[in-house]
DNA sequence: AGGTAAGGTCAACCCTGTTGGCATAAGAGC
DNA sequence: GCTCTTATGCCAACAGGGTTGACCTTACCT
């Protein structure tokens, strides 16, 4: 590898660019989260994103070792948003109902973004600190650790899941303008019923339902399954 | 545009290829999963695809409209071979779990290609399939319509939302040998317990956990909810 | 004030999806 | 079996993608 990335601490000598800005990672990735809405979810290139920088494409390897890693930073990026739209209350259901909702907003906030990052582990450190969130939140309740791991896994999973697929109809409906959401008017409400009796008889619900995230209710299942738990636990 | 895609049905000439093979959706999308398995989920192209069936790569646009429609015809395979796998019992949990873990398993079985297609409805016959067949069972339990929409969204995104989560971390371990199921040893393990006190309480067990899916605990969540619900129903 | 190297630029590489024009052979009609 | 049509294959080319190595310049340390 000829280039180096400079860790954003260690930086000292920060010479502008061609047409006077300064660049920085937080720079740089607000900017990418700018064009990610503007251009859609593939309209986050190298080259697109050194112009809106007034930079040479070449200039963002010395901030990150790749598009990849950049992506992965962008998601880090909003983690960190989550956890500033969050404060503790001390109830452990409502700080989880909470987190949860923080997290899956900020992603939705960004569609094209979330498509992106959201079904990928970074490793960053706000991405730990939401970790470490929940955890405290589940054995701040009394929660026994097995049952803490287990639910914090189902919990952080299905948060990202949902975020990433929802994103992607939302990105979808943003970028394609009409929308998959007419398709199931167009598409599903056509079928006949000799075929398919149940997607028929149903459909005029299923044209309501489906343009809604599912997420809220798998969060209360979630909950309603620890709040279990935890009477179990003997708390 | 200049070519046309002939629908499967209407294809009467069947004109081999320079080196022999004769073309179909059917043979295109086999060759693409198996690429897609030895190459990893960015490793579909359509040079590389052409070349593994001996044809020009603008051959495939005989077949397909784009790179996008052959994804899409990827996903609905999948959800074809789920369908296959499963068998209705007359037992509405022990159907839908199954049919739960067969979807599932179906896209996991194709890591790369379930990281491509599992965000995505694509609206083709076999998706169709899937989704008669969920709402079906649910309706032949006994729940009310508003509530068998209700369970067949959480379903239906949640089984898809998992797969794509999940399939990423299986791809990235393929792909990169190493994975990342020992980050949880590298990374959240070294987290000293001063700044991040429940990582460190909870590393062994996180090791232990995460490299699970979270989906068999979600899936049961959904299943406890909708038992729930047909006896509210009075079931 | 001078030296070092961080951080900017430039040109080039090989890859990608996609298209328009062309060639050829499969199958229909006789 | 012959002919004609056109479906379907191939070829060459385009714009745009990530990434790199060599080079230049100027911010900062001594």
């Amino acid at each position: 590898m000829a280039k180096q990335v400079v860790p954003e601490t260690a930086r000292q000598r920060r010479r502008p660019t061609r047409n006077g800005t300064v660049l920085s990672e937080q720079i740089i990735v607000e900017t990418a989260l700018r064009m990610l809405r503007e251009h859609g979810s593939t309209g986050l290139t190298a080259r697109r994103l050194g112009a809106a920088l007034g930079a040479d494409p070449s200039t963002l390897y010395r901030y990150f070792a790749g598009m990849d890693d950049l992506t992965r930073a962008i998601g880090d990026e909003l983690m960190g948003r989550a956890l500033d739209n969050w404060t503790a209350t001390g109830d452990w259901r409502t700080d989880l109902r909470a987190l949860g909702r923080a997290i899956y907003g900020a992603y939705l906030a960004h569609p094209q973004a979330a498509l992106l990052t959201a079904s990928r582990v970074t490793g960053r450190p706000r991405e730990i600190a939401v970790d470490e969130t929940v955890l405290g939140i589940l054995r701040g309740a009394g929660l026994p650790d097995p049952a803490t791991v287990h639910v914090y896994h189902a919990f952080i999973d299905q948060s990202l899941a949902f975020a990433a697929l929802d994103a992607g109809s939302l990105a979808l409906a943003d970028e394609a303008r009409a929308g998959d959401e007419d398709m199931w008017k167009s598409t599903y409400a056509q079928l006949p019923a000799a075929t398919h009796p149940h997607i028929a008889a149903t459909a005029h619900l299923l044209a309501r339902r489906m343009p809604h995230s599912a997420y809220p209710a798998a969060l209360e299942m979630l909950l309603e399954h620890t709040a279990a738990q935890l009477t179990r636990a003997g708390v």
